[in-house]
DNA sequence: GCTCAGCATGTTGACGTGAACATGCCCGAT
DNA sequence: ATCGGGCATGTTCACGTCAACATGCTGAGC
């Protein structure tokens, strides 16, 4: 009957595509249309012929082509995370819990890398950004390095910004970092320290900032003098180095720091000069990472609730991506969590 | 001249889309397929006209549409990466690695997070997979559990697995883990110690398999006993748990535990049972952890170099994406870092 | 028996892009 | 002067999908 080589599909098998809902409306013997009925799950389509074009979908292996279907409805079910690369341990706990409520929306991540915090990179990604295929985009990057790019988005391209300051062109979801330095204060001049010393993290952190901002103002509050502000670099290596020059002065018996790295670095350092904790030098870190329960000894900490932050972002997101309106800004609690590594001071 | 209203831009602007090629031709003055050559950074413009294109693009804010681009040309320029999510710091450093590579090859991340590591949420992720606009697959899940799972991946989709069994359907990227486990093992033995206690990670891990194996057949080749196996489950909580029986047993003298986190919690457990770490008990971790060089004592350990594990992956599967040949597996170095919490045992 | 609502299904066209092919011009070689 | 090669630019069409509209059938209501 056919000729030799006339089969369409045979022909068309040199092709690398996989099959399109023309080939399965062609085995299922339907029209396109109702292939695409199914394929989107609609009601409208007798039983019969459902399990029909299933089974036409099973054997020839048909997978939706989410291009045509994005070129056509104008939607990617995808969602943009810009972030730094070597981030921080929360930035992680972030993206992870961003990653699951988008995933249980139907969206999955784009993951757009910064790989260094300069304001060209950071242009670059806004760049890149702008042909990504994103409903929406979530911003995770150290405020202030934001606000002097003069990056420019997409109009009308959602933005959720994580831990940044209150813009009145994004929504913000923001961790209460002042309530957090607060506790962590409080807690250390409650035990009966005269006052209390912080490393701050890097200038250009906004989260850095209101740390060390309200760790200031309760330090006032209380009557206590201010010791200088020493600064590290979030990580362990700049904890410890700090914490050397602590550890010499005998006048120090509460040490703030504004995350756990850098506190395991200070606390290496009263180990080495011999300076014991809590006995002679109360430590507090900040973040609550997993580890920090096995730190020796123990952290007391503030603990962030990096899950709800990414679940907010995602939902914030997704309502304006869906309804075209803006959420209000979040503020997600802290809470101190008390350690070993925190006692009165010596008397 | 034109009435009111008529101006063409003026009517279109409407709809949310952005301008498309069409507009920024009519703009310039040139034929669409002008604007795509000049999108698309090819030779054969002059320059006055490309010019022209560039200028028009910007007045109208014009960008690509990345599904039109990818519907034709079949290419979405993007890899999918599975992992699970809450994953080990080695896989988030490698995540990083990946992304960054990525993105210097012009592609994007898309993530597929695996909630919970059962076979159902393996097989969702991969199902969901097959409709993701991924041009290939890094796969970094533990192998064991990726075996179990009756998974099917669209074929003719290029597959990359990282630290996984050596399967001859994928190429496989792994870590010399039997190399740094043997180090570790013969650090030890090497200082004095009659036999090593191991501290492994959890049974499905293919990781874990491997160092602990590798543990067991350098003290069969040293001669050395071979304590019973403990098993963690990668937390520093489970390694603290396991370092308090090891603790309480003056036999025990050396400890490699399978990751720093697990060495972490046994630190702990000994300084906490008041055991000196390393006069009367040596430790090794397994991963060099950024923090690993701050515990206390700073923690003697196998270096992993999760950047280049990342770096190859990702090599690997785009030689495969874009020439369709694949790839010979690699396998990334280890080495031992020698720090504090190893010395020669009590005589 | 006739009408028409309600539902399953089919037909048409457009989303924005780029490959393939077509056109037209300039300029050097003959 | 003529021809043709090379290059810039234009035209056409299909990638796979889904919204909008069209069709045709069944059965309830009068």
């Amino acid at each position: 009957m056919t000729a030799i080589g006339t089969a369409p599909d045979t022909a068309a098998s040199g092709r690398r595509r996989g099959p399109s809902m023309a080939d399965v409306a062609r085995e299922a013997h339907v029209s396109g249309q109702t292939v695409s009925r199914v394929s989107n799950g609609r009601h409208n389509v007798d039983a019969d012929t459902r399990e029909r074009v299933l089974a036409a979908m099973r054997k020839l292996g048909y997978r939706p082509n989410s291009a045509a279907r994005a070129l056509r409805t104008g939607r990617f079910h995808s969602i943009g995370v810009i972030m730094f690369t070597l981030s921080s341990f929360g930035n992680m706990r972030t993206l992870d819990a961003i990653a699951i409520a988008s995933a249980d929306a139907g969206y999955s991540i784009t993951l757009i890398p910064v790989p260094h915090p300069t304001q060209g990179e950071i242009s670059g990604a806004f760049d890149r950004l702008s042909e990504e295929a994103v409903d929406g985009v979530i911003i995770i990057i150290e405020a202030h390095l934001l606000d002097e790019s003069d990056i420019e988005l997409p109009p009308d391209l959602p933005v959720v910004v994580v831990d940044s300051t209150g813009s009145d062109r994004y929504t913000v979801v923001d961790t209460d970092q002042a309530l957090g330095a607060r506790l962590a204060t409080e807690h250390l001049l409650a035990l009966g320290h005269r006052t209390v010393w912080h490393i701050a993290g890097p200038e250009r952190s906004y989260s850095a900032s209101r740390r060390r901002e309200s760790w200031q103002q309760t330090l006032a509050a209380h009557g206590a003098e201010a010791p200088p502000v020493l600064v590290g670099d979030w990580s362990a290596e700049s904890g410890h180095e700090i914490g050397r020059a602590l550890a010499a002065d005998p006048e120090v018996t509460a040490i703030f720091a504004a995350n756990d790295q850098m506190a395991l670095g200070v606390l290496r350092a009263m180990h080495e000069a011999g300076r014991a904790v809590p006995d002679e030098v109360s430590v507090v870190g900040f973040d609550d990472m997993e580890e920090a329960a096995s730190f020796w000894p123990p952290l007391t900490t503030v603990r962030q609730f990096f899950g709800e932050v990414g679940r907010l972002s995602v939902e914030a997101l997704l309502h304006e991506v869906e309804s075209s309106e803006r959420r209000e800004n979040r503020l997600v609690t802290t809470e101190l969590v008390e350690r070993a590594s925190t006692g009165r001071p010596p008397s």
